[in-house]
DNA sequence: GGTCGGTTCAAACGATCGTTTGAGGATACG
DNA sequence: CGTATCCTCAAACGATCGTTTGAACCGACC
């Protein structure tokens, strides 16, 4: 089947694929070897469980996502003519772009699901990973927001969030029309997100 | 365990706690058997089979959300003095309000689940017999809201509902603090949506 | 050529899964 | 009492799961 790269990255590509699909326990190692057209031992010899595997495609994702969203930051933040919809497009943007890069709009799938299943070990692993992505962007919003209070502001970012991720997700009414483009439909998405924020973002 | 009601109903309320604990595929029969203290062969019995084990918790609590929904829904619609949270009241609270009913907010994970792990599955079962809920909301949504096109009130609504869902499902970084009742969250996220829900709905 | 670490392979392991079976208990009605 | 109906039970079924094993393959280096 996926017959480029080394043995790891194609039993991570098709990692992502069939977990999106059938989720962490509906996805045999089976199906996956088959799909990365490896050997089915190739999993415990490169990763030592299903479970490492499983932590492997959450960092790769991640960790390019976050690198990205504070690059992102980086160029709009402490400046005097920030805008909301600078930060907001830092904060979205790179969040869609990973939507649809590589395999296809799976990965938000995969972390949705995960959302969803790990529960505590995943908001953990979040957490101690990536908390810090999360806080350099609450505290450029707070600089734009100065009337909300704390708790005020982590309820209206909560709340921006859960609208992007069930975007992201492809949940909801809202589906791609068949002749649009995978750009013009994130154009699209991040447009409706970025308004949508900013009115719930700074509404008195 | 669980002592309380017919094998049927045990086996249910058994079945929403795992289920949301660890997934469709993560709990099995005889975890879910054992906690309800029933046999084995019962869910096979009274059910058929697993999967329509999972097709009946949904369809009590979603049954049950719709019509709530509805009813909440007719006290406001049609009227001259209708707000938009009216409407958003009647379509918040009751989801809310099922969020923490019976086994506690377990409920709201499971749909979360279920949305990440069937996929088309779920989303045409949710369509084909929840569908009209939809559609009387999106109509009076539409009332209130005449100058949106209909593409731009359904990205909307769908972000709306994106945002309801990430806050029932209790991700996000909005803890309840142990000292804070039940209902006492449940009015402060009611409030906190709506007034977010308004915002983004109506925004120019 | 020989050998050695890294990798792939087919095969098997024990565990656990959803489901089925057939015997037995419980209750109601004649 | 007889029996018919609904339900529960322990036990087993075949299938599939994640993981382990030990042999075979392979390019690099002496």
């Amino acid at each position: 089947m996926n017959s480029s790269g080394s043995t790891k990255e194609r039993i991570l590509g098709a990692a992502e694929v069939l977990f999106a699909q059938r989720g962490f326990d509906g996805a045999s190692l089976r199906q996956l070897t088959t799909a990365a057209g490896v050997n089915l031992a190739a999993v415990n010899y490169h990763f030592g469980s299903k479970d490492k595997l499983v932590e492997q495609v959450f960092r790769r994702r991640l960790d390019a996502l976050n690198a990205s969203r504070l690059t992102a930051l980086a160029k709009v933040a402490g400046a005097a003519d920030t805008t909301l919809e600078d930060v907001l497009d830092a904060y979205i943007r790179p969040a869609l772009d990973l939507s649809h890069d590589g395999s296809g709009s799976l990965f938000m799938r995969v972390l949705a699901r995960a959302f969803a299943e790990h529960d505590d070990t995943l908001r953990q692993f979040l957490s101690a990973n990536y908390g810090h992505v999360m806080r350099q962007f609450t505290a450029e919003f707070a600089r734009l927001l100065p009337q909300l209070s704390k708790p005020e502001l982590y309820w209206r970012i909560d709340l921006v969030t859960g609208a992007l991720t069930h975007a992201m997700s492809g949940f909801g009414m809202i589906q791609r029309q068949k002749d649009v483009s995978e750009n013009a439909h994130r154009e699209e998405t991040a447009r409706h997100l970025i308004r949508f924020a900013v009115a719930g973002l700074s509404h008195p």
